[in-house]
DNA sequence: CGATAACATTCCAATTTGCTACAAAATTCA
DNA sequence: TGAATTTTGTAGCAAATTGGAATGTTATCG
């Protein structure tokens, strides 16, 4: 989960990013205009946190770039408290929220995870790959018809390489996505091997093929044939 | 879907308004009673939202006139932290949810859509799921045939399950349904469990299923299977 | 054909989550 | 007010999940 903070006061920056680091997001910070749309250039971010007020312009136009070039980033709009015009027009050019300064972190972090839930499932009922039949809302799964009881990690599982099809998808990948940036390279991650290994066994109770390819020494592939 | 906003601080009116709008709403506003008064001659509202501390008065006589003269519009109180009594004085009146300053939109908009899910529910004279039969207008329970007297708790409990089926509600999203906004997230929400045990208990004694599915990590469904 | 690294499987202890019973607090009602 | 009921909170036990160690299997390469 990757969030991108555009603010200018340095303080209120940091600790903001420290804050949501030990939340579990993997975050970026720009002090202005300038910088923050190198960035949105550079990746995709789930989220970006966005003062209005920057020393080299106003963010709107930032919402703005993000609304055409990246749609499906979620947008907050962080903002003083005397410029509701700012926010007004915030929200008519596609920002989801806003949080008026100064504000309780947890607050942040409750609108960033709803935020994040809304605009993954928007529009999107379920997801067909072969045998496969995902409803994300409820986090069920069905293969053939039968419907198949998927703990939380090998959910997480599944709907990462459903979401990633054809992609090759190292193990580090995988446990960098599922449990977060703090864990540590010098990790194993041979835990991984375990969920892929009890997924695909309740898959493959009523799936005919396999649907996770390995490739040796580099990683696995979801591959609907 | 229309909205009418009854709020005397213009920045938040208009900011709310914005958000709603781009929810896909149709609003109006209206900055005091008279003005409020007016309107609802005027126009059929699906919802009000109403702030109780108005320049020319208090809107509780606003949620008075609605209940008496538009008893389908459904009606949110949103009003300041320190005004606690107004806001029971409120619900007693007859308004159906209520929301503390400062307010989370999104929250704002998952309220509005479940009261208008509720009024229609309200509006039927009994509900059947399953062997369960509800007559919501009495708040009477039977389950095959056999009457089972609920609390009050037990039965909001039970009506939140049945106007929401085949979807997972966490036990977090129970409590903020449940007891109002004013739970912290920092509380512990394990009292839920206890009445989770006494409804289950109470429509089992009749029932030959169990219609509360657990979902391990991640909360509860209601389902007829 | 070994040697080695990568992957698969089995198993289990630690942890988290849920269930139940019961105690305490709050509320209702006679 | 005081008893009865309802609601909330707590503790102990039960069940499920999870990470990872141990062990077995397979692929690759010199």
């Amino acid at each position: 989960m990757k969030i991108l903070v555009v603010e200018d006061e340095a303080d209120l920056c940091n600790t903001l990013i420290s804050y949501l680091e030990t939340e579990g997001y993997r975050c970026e910070k720009a002090e202005n205009l300038k910088s923050a749309s190198e960035k949105i250039d550079l990746y995709d971010y789930d989220c970006v946190l966005v003062d209005i007020g920057l020393p080299d312009g106003s963010g709107l136009s930032l919402i703005k770039e993000l609304k055409q070039t990246h749609s499906e980033t979620g947008i907050i709009i962080i903002s003083a408290k005397d410029s509701f015009d700012d926010k007004i027009n915030g929200l008519d050019q596609g920002a989801d929220d806003y949080l008026t300064k100064p504000f309780h972190f947890p607050e942040l972090n409750s609108r960033i995870k709803s935020l994040i839930r809304r605009r993954k499932f928007e529009g999107k009922k379920e997801i067909k790959m072969g045998e496969i039949r995902i409803i994300p809302e409820n986090r069920e799964v069905f293969v053939n018809a039968h419907q198949v009881v998927l703990t939380k990690k090998e959910y997480d599982l599944l709907e990462f390489f459903t979401t990633n099809p054809q992609r090759i998808l190292t193990k580090e990948a995988i446990a960098e996505h599922l449990w977060g940036d703090f864990i540590d390279s010098a990790d194993s991650f041979d835990f991984v091997y375990s969920h892929i290994k009890n997924l695909r066994k309740k898959l493959n109770e009523y799936a005919t093929v396999d649907y996770f390819q390995n490739i040796y020494g580099t990683g696995y592939k979801f591959e609907v044939k």
